[in-house]
RNA sequence: UCCUCAUUAGCUCAGUUGGUUAGAGCAUCUGGCUGUUAACCAGAGGGUCCCUGGUUCGAGUCCAGGAUGAGGAGCCA
């Protein structure tokens, strides 16, 4: 007999049929002469309700059958005699495939805090709470492969080894196979990284924008999804060492043609989870934050406010609020400001642009009015920046000064430069944090819940 | 990295002004119960009070340093 999953069962009403089902015991209860089996196998966040009569099964099996356990059961699928639950399964045969030692297994039926399933995040994905976290997760991941493919951007894969450091976005991790205890060195003492694995100096990506502005020159319009890394040492909610980025990157977009993707983006995974993950959502809308899903459907549904730095400058100023740091222009907007503007003033996700160039990357394009580069940060609520992203320089004369002013090392450039002197085009690009999108669909509160292995400092167990 | 808070049974927590043998709920184990719904009822076992040092007749409790975790800030996606 084929197995089938717990998410098909629960959705026929075709009963009085023999089945066979695999999964993962959550709780088992009853008295001598029945007993219930409450089984999961993370198709679906709902468990089949296995009923077993103690007068067919040798009750030291039953022993076995703990919560964690790993069983195979053949039966008949059955409209449910008991209250809550429309069918069930009249167990007819048991495979027990792995115990798990009631005394050691370290889930149980009541609930955990999400600090110590942190600890055991080896397990943890057997929890309803990070069964449907993942499924989400997944779904978003599809959505936005079929986003683009849909609209005939290329998925272009960047290197995740880079030996440029002029990516301008953090601290780098290094990759190196040098002896770490005694590694060449030049004359000066330095560490002679010729001798190194690449022959230079290498680190990994924390970026895959500068490659994929090469890939939009050539097939219009693409989009990077893979692993990023930062060595930066944040401990906050929103941040981990390694996590994964969406960049597309558009050849003929202009800023406002980048705002408008990016909006239409954002909508559609959040309106392809709201259609495809109603069950996960409603568990974690009931579970977390009883807000979810009207935040949710409330994004799909309103136009993103769209202002300049100067206007949000100037609504900051005339505000009355009181900040911890002052407002002014030129300065960045510190977390307090942009809570201030999505949360408190505009009440929706806000998309902010023509930032000053001071503080913004060298590749952005430079507004005629001298001060300010045609940036874009989408703003969101609870999670702050969820994209942000930019019109690029694509004049060679006018970057390669802004390199020379920012002290840049031009020579790794070659590459870069290169796109503005064959070919050059008006382009435009942005990023999308994957977990953060994550972490707003599905109203969980710290990053480390939402991606299956978190990497922070002084963590990379599992 | 900075600020704040926390760390007591497998889990979640209580523990009075420093005072005898450190408690509860859940989990586990044993027994009971004719269809249960985080089943229920009864009983039992279970502790390096995060670590190191100090103050004190006496420290889970006070002090110092450290570790780990969480929240806020910075950096950023």
């Amino acid at each position: 007999m084929k197995r089938i999953k717990i998410k098909e069962l629960l959705s026929t009403e075709d009963f009085d049929r023999e089945v066979l089902v695999k999964g993962w015991v959550r709780t088992r209860r009853g008295n001598k002469n029945i007993s219930f089996i409450a089984l999961n196998d993370g198709s679906v966040i709902h468990n089949i309700q296995v009923v077993v009569d103690l007068a067919v099964f040798d009750e030291s099996i039953l022993k076995l059958i703990t919560t964690g356990s790993c069983i195979a059961v053949s039966g008949t699928l059955v409209k449910s005699m008991g209250q809550g639950q429309t069918s069930e399964i009249q167990a007819k045969e048991i495979t027990l495939y792995g115990t798990a030692d009631a005394e050691t297994y370290p889930l149980q039926k009541k609930g955990h805090t999400l600090e110590f399933l942190r600890e055991i995040a080896h397990l943890r994905p057997r929890t309803n709470t990070f069964g449907a976290v993942l499924r989400i997760r997944h779904a978003l991941a599809f959505a936005i492969h079929k986003y683009f493919n849909n609209k005939g951007f290329v998925y272009l894969h960047t290197p995740i080894i880079t030996g440029s450091d002029c990516e301008g976005a953090g601290e780098m991790f290094r990759v190196s196979t040098l002896d770490p205890v005694h590694p060449p060195l030049n004359e000066d003492g330095k560490i002679n990284y010729s001798e190194d694995f690449f022959g230079k100096e290498t680190n990994l990506t924390v970026s895959g924008q500068l490659e994929g502005e090469l890939g939009a020159m050539a097939l219009s319009e693409i989009y990077t999804f893979g692993p990023t890394f930062r060595a930066e040492n944040s401990n906050t909610p929103r941040h981990l060492a390694e996590f994964w980025m969406i960049e597309p990157e558009m050849a003929f977009y202009e800023i406002i043609d980048n705002m408008d993707l990016a909006e239409d983006f954002l909508k559609y995974l959040v309106t392809y989870a709201l259609e495809n993950c109603k069950e996960d959502l409603e568990f974690l809308n009931n579970m977390y934050d009883k807000e979810l899903l009207k935040n949710l459907n409330f994004v799909v549904s309103n136009k993103f406010e769209r202002k300049t730095y100067s206007e949000a400058i100037d609504i900051l100023e005339k505000s009355g609020q009181k900040f911890e740091f002052p407002v002014k222009w030129g300065a960045d907007l510190q977390s307090e400001h942009e809570r201030y503007l999505v949360e408190k003033h505009f009440k929706k996700p806000v998309i902010l642009r023509d930032y000053p160039k001071e503080i913004k990357a060298f590749y952005m394009k430079q507004n005629p009015d001298g001060k300010t580069v045609a940036a874009m940060d989408i703003l969101f609520p609870r999670i702050g920046e969820i994209v942000g992203g930019s019109q690029r320089e694509e004049n060679f004369d006018k970057l390669k000064k802004r390199i020379e002013e920012l002290n840049l090392p031009q020579k790794d450039l070659w590459w870069y430069l290169d796109t503005r002197r064959f070919g050059t085009a008006p382009h435009s690009g942005f990023g999308l944090g994957f977990e953060r999108l994550v972490l707003f669909v599905t109203g969980m509160s710290n990053i480390r819940d939402v991606i299956p292995f978190p990497r922070t400092p002084k963590n990379a167990e599992f």
